[in-house]
DNA sequence: CAGCGATTTTAGCCTAACCTAAAAACTGTT
DNA sequence: AACAGTTTTTAGGTTAGGCTAAAATCGCTG
C-alpha cells in the first residue's frame, strides 16, 4: 500500500498554470476579460482604441498593446496599429457567450442562493470564465430560462431591446425600469435604496432647464426622487410612447429577489 | 458624453493578476491547491515530502521546493528541508475551508443543477477558490445543510467517521456504501455503473485466497460484482459489525441524484 | 564508516502578465 | 508644411509559477 494506490491527485484542469504539458485551452481568464471588454466598448463608442481598453481593464496602455498582439494571433480581434481594434466573429461569439454565462450566474446567485442583488456582479465576472457552456445551459434550465440578469440586462445580448435611457423622459411620461447598465456595487446599492430596480413603475414629474436633474415618482414611494445625469444614462426604461413591452421583459415586482 | 460617463469597467476583483496595485489577497489558486493537497496527503501518509506533493500536483519536484518556501513564509506550512512538510493551524484551517466549499459546490452542481454525479469534481475543484465563505454558507443553506458531498465525503472534514474500507469486509457481511475517496471521473463512472454509490446496500459473498478479489451483491442487482484492490481501498462502508450509522450519513437511495 | 542510489535542493531558464520610461506615430493648428 | 500635444508602441524590467540539469543531502548497506 503505497501512496500511488490512493489515487489522490489534483485534476488536470486544476493543475497550476505554466505546467508545460496541459495547455489545452489557450484562452486565459485575462484574454477572455479583454475580449468581453472590447465587445462591450464597441457597443457604446464608434472606435475602440488602446486607451479605452486600458481604462476599462485598469491596466497601463503598453499592457494592452502586448495583449492585442496575442489576441490578434488567436483570431479574436483585428488590430490596426495606432488606429484601433475590432472583434472578429470568433471574438464576438466568445464575448456573447461570456455575457450569457455572466448573466445566468447572476440569476443563480440572486434568485436561488439569495445573495444580495447589488453584490453579485463581481463574483459572476470571475465565475463566468470557469464554467462550460453546458453548465450555463443547466443553470438556464434550472432557473426557468430567464431572459435577463437581475439588473435587466439580456442573457442573449444580440436580442433587440426597445428601451431608452431615462434621460429621454419628459415630465408626465410614465415608464418602467428595463435595465441598469452600470453594475458597480455602490451604484446598484443606491438604486436599490430608492426603488429603481427592473420592473419598477415610474413617472417623470419635473425637469430642470438644461435637463440635468429629473424628478421622478417611483411606485409605492411617497417622496419623489431627484435623478442626476449619472443615473439618467445608466438606467434604461420602457415607455408606452415608443412601444409595447417586448416579450421576455421583466414584469413589475416590488423586489427582484422574489 | 465621453467614455468616462459610461462607467464601463471591469471589477477590481477581475483585473488581471500582476496589475501592481490590487494585491490584496496573496493567496493564489495555486497556493490554495497546494495547501489542500498537503493536508489531504497528511491524512493518509505519515510524513509528506516534496515527492508526494509533486506527484499530487502534477508538477516537477523543484517547483514544489520553490512553492514550499513561499508557503512557509505565508505561515501556511512548516518545512524542514530534506525532511518534510506539515500544515500549520492556519494552513489546516484554509484546507478545511476549501474542502467545505468544494463539497458544498458539488452538492449544488449535482442536486440543483443536475450535472452528472461523476463529472462535477473537477469543476468544484476550480470554483472552490473563487467563492467566499459567505457564498459557501448560502449554498449550504439553500441545499438544506448537507453533511456530505454527493460522493459521501464530509462537508466538515474534522467530523469523525466510523466507516471502514471495503477491504475489511468478510464474506457474509452486510454493509452500506458510505463514501468514495477517489473522485476521478472515470473511477466514479465505473462505480456508478455497477451501483456502488453512497447509500447502496451491499453484501460480501466471497473472497479469493489472498484477498485480492471480493465478490459483492449490490441491492437491486442480480449479478454479483467482482471488486479489485483499487475499489476496495477507495470505497468506504458502514457495517453493523462495528457501529450504528452515525448521524448525518446519507440514507440509501437508488440514485444519489434524486 | 565509506559508498551508492534515491530524494531534494540549487542554479539557471521560460512564459504570461504586468509595469515605467522613452521613442514613434498620429492629429489638429498656425 | 512644421510643430505641439496626445496616443500608441517599443524597450527593458518584474513577478508568479512553471521547467531541466546539476549539485547536495539523506539513508541504507557492505
Ligand atoms: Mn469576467
Ligand atoms: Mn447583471
Ligand atoms: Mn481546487
Ligand atoms: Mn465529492
Amino acid at each position: 500500500m503505497t501512496i500511488r494506490d490512493i489515487h489522490l491527485r489534483v485534476p488536470d484542469s486544476c493543475r497550476p498554470k505554466g505546467a508545460r504539458d496541459h495547455e489545452k485551452s489557450p484562452l486565459t481568464e485575462s484574454i477572455e476579460e479583454y475580449v468581453e471588454g472590447i465587445w462591450r466598448l464597441e457597443q457604446v463608442i464608434p472606435t475602440v482604441g488602446t486607451g479605452e481598453i486600458a481604462q476599462y481593464m485598469g491596466v497601463a496602455p503598453p499592457s494592452v498593446t502586448t495583449m492585442l498582439k496575442r489576441m490578434a494571433e488567436l483570431g479574436l480581434v483585428e488590430h490596426i496599429p495606432y488606429q484601433g481594434v475590432r472583434c472578429t466573429e470568433k471574438g464576438e461569439a466568445l464575448a456573447l457567450e461570456l455575457l450569457r454565462k455572466h448573466r445566468l450566474i447572476e440569476r443563480l446567485l440572486v434568485d436561488f442562493l439569495e445573495l444580495p442583488w447589488d453584490g453579485v456582479h463581481d463574483l459572476a465576472c470571475k465565475l463566468e470564465h470557469y464554467i462550460s457552456s453546458d453548465v450555463a445551459d443547466r443553470i438556464a434550465a434550472a432557473m426557468g430560462n430567464p431572459q435577463t440578469c437581475p439588473h435587466g440586462n439580456p442573457v442573449d445580448a444580440t436580442r433587440d431591446d426597445l428601451s431608452v435611457q431615462l434621460s429621454a423622459l419628459e415630465p408626465g411620461d410614465r415608464a418602467w425600469v428595463a435595465k441598469i447598465t452600470d453594475e458597480r456595487e455602490e451604484f446598484l446599492s443606491y438604486l436599490y435604496q430608492i426603488g429603481l430596480i427592473p420592473g419598477a413603475q415610474i413617472e417623470a414629474v419635473g425637469r430642470t432647464p438644461f435637463g440635468d436633474v429629473l424628478t421622478l415618482k417611483v411606485e409605492g414611494r411617497e417622496e419623489p426622487v431627484a435623478i442626476g445625469r449619472e443615473v439618467m444614462t445608466s438606467l434604461w426604461v420602457h415607455t408606452g410612447r415608443f412601444d409595447r413591452a417586448p416579450e421576455g421583459v421583466v414584469q413589475a415586482t416590488a423586489d427582484p429577489r422574489t
